[in-house]
DNA sequence: AGCAAAATCGAT
DNA sequence: TCGATTTTGCTA
């Protein structure tokens, strides 16, 4: 009786592969271990086991598995449900799911290996130019991959020469599978155990007296082993001891001392004094007895608390609650918000329970992670992490935290899967049949209507803590200011009067523009030409600071430009300005004190933001000029003014969510100032100071901006009211995706009559030398969403049977928002 | 996705 | 006309 495996392989395609089996293989397999399987003819990939069974397949005969690399399953049985929840709820394959949840070291991939054939001898001239390279390279190594020999022969194309190669016998290939994670191994040493009794020490050491440094290691070994009675790592010693490892390898040499290694985790930190979570105060114990309550019949409750209530010491007690049930917790956070400030909080209370998950994390120290959390290791029970970390494999999960709830980072844009890191955790925990709770000072439309409409619970806290005042938001009209000469390059003479003031204190300050660069626009005042991508349709910004022209779409980069490309003028003007020119300007104004920037371009690298948080925390900086970075739950103590140098340009964004986004992050930034004693003082600068939604920024009124905007939602059928799908075109030629999409559109229509929006052009309608075009399906209530996205399914997948079409990529985003 | 075979392109 | 480049088809 023949045995057969279903897998899951990390490709876009919607099905299982089924592969041939022994049956002790078939015994020893079970769901969410990894096997190698060979695919197409001759790669290897890393599949996973969704099941064994005897049917054998019915139109093909099924190849045998490569081998299998697990001892035990890796992934649970809960993830692959909610695998294929996703793969269904935001429509891509379930092999996709599994690229975004496993860490890449778990991927297993073949590599093409050459090498030369000793037996055959070759004659020099009969070998091409690159030919010849590569058989002599072989002479120096025994093998070459793949990309070794793309850069010998400097080509893309390196697959012909390769072929003739092996029809001349020259080479052989072969495809090897190597593992990608490696345990970290830490050096220990110890005295080799020949030396036992106190004469032999005291030998040694005599042995010893004309090298006297290597004597001091000995030393300093008895004295540190005496001291700690653990094993002592080769860096202490050689830290302690004042020896280069020169002296202690010359030990080892000697046989004085023996090396040996032991695995070690990357991820540690020392074990500081845990803290006692703190007392609450009354509104927010008030707040978490509400909380309490509304989980009893209530799945998701929503936590609406203003900047600076102190939320996060409610989830402190929650989580602590969730502990003492031995169940692990899901604190879900926006990435950048994931700094040192919050880790080392959570940490002091719950010590090395907390495991933090983000992208910025190493693929070995993933792996490590992925292990803890999946083995329900003491070091994982508390897991805070970004939008990835809903895809780790709990155990037994106890309550999910999803702070700062309406972050748009919690959505993956691409590449797919296209999912919601919150609504994902929704999911989530109902399949652990746990609790949800969602935090943020501003909520997202949809969450606040969904706790409107009862389906989620829904908590206020409105008092800061240590009942610190709210911010005082002022509007500054700057197009008044313009007309009176009160402007002094992007500052008004309000903004600079408070700066000024708040400097003499001695408080620092917070400068807000969501642009980054120098200026978003060269223009020349001749002819009127500015600067383009060749990639893309937007102009180029002008980065100061390497005197460069930079595409924000595509990475592009030029030198800045002496004159006009196109008149060969020199008068050139900047339009707009960014978090440069706002840092430059600052600096001219106040030559005293010191400017720091954040943004994208000052925060690359692994401790990119850290560096620039901790100088501002010490306040080694006085003004801070940011992006939007700014506003993610940083919490400095000494912000008194925060300034946004121009609210309008995010106000004006053509999109549904433009206001509410406004709203959020006028907030935000706005919350930063003030945290403590003193009041703070926000100053908005703006063309249009009686926009409705500038007039609720300054009086903090989220309820008018939700009346207001769920009514245009309401009226404009747009999200929460009615479900989105958007589905994008892209093909390199305008003509051809222009037809495209209005055939796609077409067909749509027939089933969706006046549902379907579009085809329209996003408004960069280029990038990377692709042309975008969108189509936008309305879901009203009540439409099933699965009847909807298999019609839109079945559309597609006559469209690309379309010859002309089949080259256009096409994207379907679930829940574009 | 990744790869090879087939189809098309293009310069001698 | 041959080699290079792009398109198409398939993976178990």
């Amino acid at each position: 009786m023949p045995y057969f495996v279903d897998v899951i392989l990390p490709i876009p395609l919607e099905k299982f592969f089924t592969y041939r089996i022994s049956q002790a293989e078939s015994e020893y397999l079970s769901p969410g271990m990894r096997i190698s399987v060979p695919f197409g003819k001759q790669k290897i990939y890393t599949a996973l086991v969704y099941q064994t069974h005897q049917n054998p397949p019915l139109v093909y005969e099924a190849k045998d598995i490569h081998q299998i690399l697990d001892e035990q399953a890796i992934v649970t049985h809960k993830q692959i449900e909610l695998w294929q929840w996703i793969a269904k709820y935001y429509m891509c394959s379930v092999g996709e799911v599994m690229r975004a949840a496993l860490p890449s070291a778990f991927l297993l991939e073949s590599e093409t290996i050459i090498s030369r054939k000793p037996e055959t001898l070759v004659n020099d001239s009969d070998l091409k130019d690159d030919e010849f390279l590569i058989y002599e390279a072989l002479h120096h190594q025994t093998s070459l991959t793949i990309q070794d020999i793309t850069g010998i022969v400097d080509k893309k194309q390196v697959l012909p020469v390769i072929k003739r190669l092996l029809e001349k016998e020259v080479i052989s290939v072969h495809e090897e599978v190597y593992e990608k994670y490696k345990p970290k191994l830490v050096r220990y040493v110890k005295l080799n155990t020949k030396y036992q009794s106190e004469t032999d020490i005291r030998n040694l050491l005599e042995n010893l007296s004309r090298a006297p440094k290597q004597r001091d290691v000995v030393m300093t070994l008895f004295s540190l082993s005496a001291k700690t009675k653990k094993p002592i790592k080769v860096s202490d010693l050689s830290e302690e001891s004042q020896a280069s490892s020169a002296i202690i390898k010359a030990l080892i040499d000697k046989n004085i001392l023996e090396e040996y290694f032991i695995q070690t985790d990357r991820i540690e930190f020392n074990e500081t004094a845990r803290e006692t979570s703190k007392q609450l105060n009354k509104a927010q114990n008030t707040a978490l007895d509400n909380i309490s309550q509304q989980f009893e019949n209530q799945n998701i409750v929503l936590l609406h608390g203003v900047t600076s209530s102190g939320k996060t010491e409610i989830y402190v007690k929650l989580i602590e609650k969730a502990l003492k049930q031995n169940k692990q917790v899901l604190y879900l956070l926006p990435e950048i918000a994931l700094t040192t400030q919050l880790v080392s909080r959570l940490q002091s209370y719950f010590g090395e329970q907390v495991a933090v998950f983000h992208s910025k994390y190493s693929n070995n120290e993933r792996v490590e992670v992925w292990n803890q959390v999946l083995n329900n290791s003491p070091k994982a029970q508390v897991i805070l992490g970004a939008r990835s970390s809903v895809l780790l494999p709990f155990n037994i999960l106890g309550l999910v935290i999803v702070d700062e709830e309406h972050e748009q980072s919690y959505k993956q844009f691409d590449p797919a899967p296209r999912y919601h890191a919150r609504d994902t955790a929704v999911v989530l925990a109902s399949l652990f049949n746990t609790k949800v709770l969602l935090g943020s000072a501003t909520p997202s439309l949809e969450s606040y209507y969904n706790a409107t409409l009862g389906k989620y619970g829904m908590v206020e806290l409105n008092t800061r803590f240590n009942d610190v005042l709210m911010p005082d938001i002022e509007l500054v009209d700057i197009k008044d200011k313009h007309k009176r000469k009160r402007m002094k390059g992007h500052f008004s003479d309000r903004l600079l009067e408070e700066m000024t003031e708040t400097l003499q204190d001695g408080h620092q300050i917070i400068l807000f523009q969501n642009r980054r660069g120098f200026a978003p626009i060269i223009e020349c005042l001749t002819c009127g030409h500015s600067p383009q991508c060749p990639n893309c349709d937007v102009s180029l910004t002008y980065h100061q600071y390497r005197d460069q022209l930079r595409c924000h779409y595509c990475g592009y980069t030029s030198v800045m430009i002496k004159k006009c490309e196109a008149c060969g003028s020199v008068d050139l003007d900047n339009k707009g300005f960014g978090t440069e020119q706002v840092e430059e300007e600052v600096s001219q104004l106040f030559p005293d004190f010191k400017v720091g920037r954040m943004d994208l371009d000052t925060t690359r690298g692994k401790y990119g933001y850290e560096k620039i948080i901790t100088a501002f925390e010490q306040q080694e900086i006085d003004i801070l000029v940011g992006t939007q970075m700014l506003t993610k739950g940083l919490d400095f103590r000494n912000v008194k003014l925060v300034g946004v140098m121009n609210a309008d340009n995010m106000l004006n964004f053509p999109d549904f969510r433009a206001h509410e986004r406004s709203f959020q992050l006028l907030l935000q930034v706005s919350g930063r100032a003030g945290r403590t004693d003193t009041r703070g003082k926000v100053l908005i600068q703006t063309y249009n100071p009686y926009h409705n939604i500038l007039q609720q920024v300054s009086t903090n009124d989220y309820q008018s901006m939700y009346k207001e905007q769920i009514n245009d939602r309401y009226n404009f059928k747009y999200p929460p009211i009615y479900r989105l799908i958007k589905i994008t075109l892209k093909h390199k030629d305008y003509n051809r995706v222009n037809t495209g999409a209005d055939w796609f559109a077409k067909s749509l229509r027939m089933v969706f009559k006046e549902y379907v929006l579009g085809p329209e052009f996003p408004p960069v309608s280029r990038v990377r030398n692709q042309y975008h075009k969108n189509i936008l399906v309305k879901i009203p209530n009540g439409q099933s969403l699965a009847k909807t996205k298999e019609a839109i399914i079945k559309v597609n997948n006559s469209f690309s049977s379309v010859k002309d079409f089949r080259a256009i990529r096409v994207v379907l985003n679930v829940d574009n928002y």
